[in-house]
DNA sequence: TTAAATTTGTGTCGATATGACACAAAGAAA
DNA sequence: TTTCTTTGTGTCATATCGACACAAATTTAA
């Protein structure tokens, strides 16, 4: 209040891309191109421009440096309680949380191709700034969503079998599930279409293909419906 | 990116406090001291420094604007996305709720006094910029929160009677709950001490008082607890 | 071509949690 | 001393959860 036109603090955004593929969940890395930190591996992100809403900023960002659209944005956290998170500047940095389909895992780069690349969780190296922190942070929040909103779909390809689904939410939640019970469960909310498609890759009983029916979920949100999975 | 030294976004912090008493929910607002909106009720809250770690600056401008220290203070959402929230500069609100104790709702104001005043959910006045969103967001919160997390009774004195604590619920939650089953269900996470003191006021049977057991609970969540009141 | 291995699809039953419901006890107010 | 108000407490029916096994469809290996 007593400094109102000296503020030097810088805005910028940040973003957390999940993709999940073969019981493997991965987060997206791009490589910094200036700066003390060049070449080493950070989140996308970058500074939002004066005239640019936050959540268009991270679109922008993703879409400049690593080509790609997102099927699922939402606000994360905004970090700026460690003044020197970025030794330069006083930045803070408004982390946002993204879902991908493995379709979009080829990455069909913009300005600047293959500086970008999906690193499985367990293959993360030490990040510059506190991007570690901001894994962690949105780690902890895909896997409490996981439990209380249909967010897992947007993880897989719009037809599914059903053991996608269910080693999803093993690897996410690290946990083992039953699958007879967890099945009866999503097919309880009768959410899910049953395509006439069957799955057909490797050994074993071909599998009937499942459909998100999202505009079903929607009408039941509204009257008080909550997806949760325990 | 390409704009990196010239941007100019102020980034502001603002709260939305919460405090219960007699069955209503209130949240504090102050009187606007500047500017356009001079004399206007508006959240608490104003631009960070430069060096100051966001939280700090809300607790600061709290203290500042009504002398108040907040029992509990959680990020609730940054605003960023109307880029003409704020009509003279782009600015985005970085923005927390919190919630105090009865015992605090005396606003022994600091610099700028009785210029800070509660009001009940249904006499908030029209706000300026986006602050009636940013009170329907945390309003939003405060519901879900409650169901999963132990954040009622930090609106609540120390030792409360059980009746406290439903009609907390029940206004909170905005809709009826049966004593019996309530009761028997927070008593099921063993979290309430019995104190040997009993409530008296007016009329009826009195009440024993309880305590929350915070130490316990933290103990419990690390194990993997869940407090949770459907 | 046959046997083995792999994955899908499905129901029951006991244990646990939830939700509906009523009356006596303690004290204040009339 | 009677009435009113609020607290304190148990049962039972229903719904949900979680454990558990075997046959069907297909690929892979022998």
């Amino acid at each position: 209040m007593t400094q109102r036109n000296i503020q030097n603090i810088k805005v910028a955004v940040d973003a957390v891309v999940f993709a999940y593929k073969e019981k493997t969940l991965s987060v997206l890395l791009v490589k910094q191109k200036f700066g003390v930190n060049k070449d080493q591996w950070v989140l996308p992100g970058g500074l939002v421009k004066d005239d640019e809403p936050l959540k268009e900023a991270v679109e922008r960002e993703l879409f400049e440096e690593a080509g790609i659209k997102v099927n699922y944005l939402e606000q994360l956290f905004t970090f700026g309680d460690d003044i020197n998170r970025d030794p330069r500047n006083r930045v803070i940095s408004v982390s946002y949380f993204a879902l991908v389909n493995p379709t979009k895992m080829k990455l069909k780069s913009g300005t600047d191709a293959k500086d970008a690349e999906w690193f499985p969780l367990d293959e993360i190296p030490q990040l510059p700034f506190d991007h570690n922190k901001i894994i962690h942070t949105s780690i902890k929040r895909i896997q409490s969503k996981l439990a209380y909103q249909p967010i897992g779909f947007e993880l897989l390809n719009k037809e599914f079998p059903f053991s996608d689904l269910e080693n999803l939410y093993q690897t996410i939640l690290n946990k083992e599930i039953d699958r007879r019970n967890f099945r009866k469960k999503i097919l309880s909310f009768g959410l899910l279409n049953e395509t006439d498609k069957m799955s057909q890759k490797g050994a074993g009983r071909p599998a009937k293909l499942f459909k998100f029916n999202q505009s079903k979920y929607n009408k039941l949100v509204k009257e008080g419906f909550l997806f949760e999975i325990k």
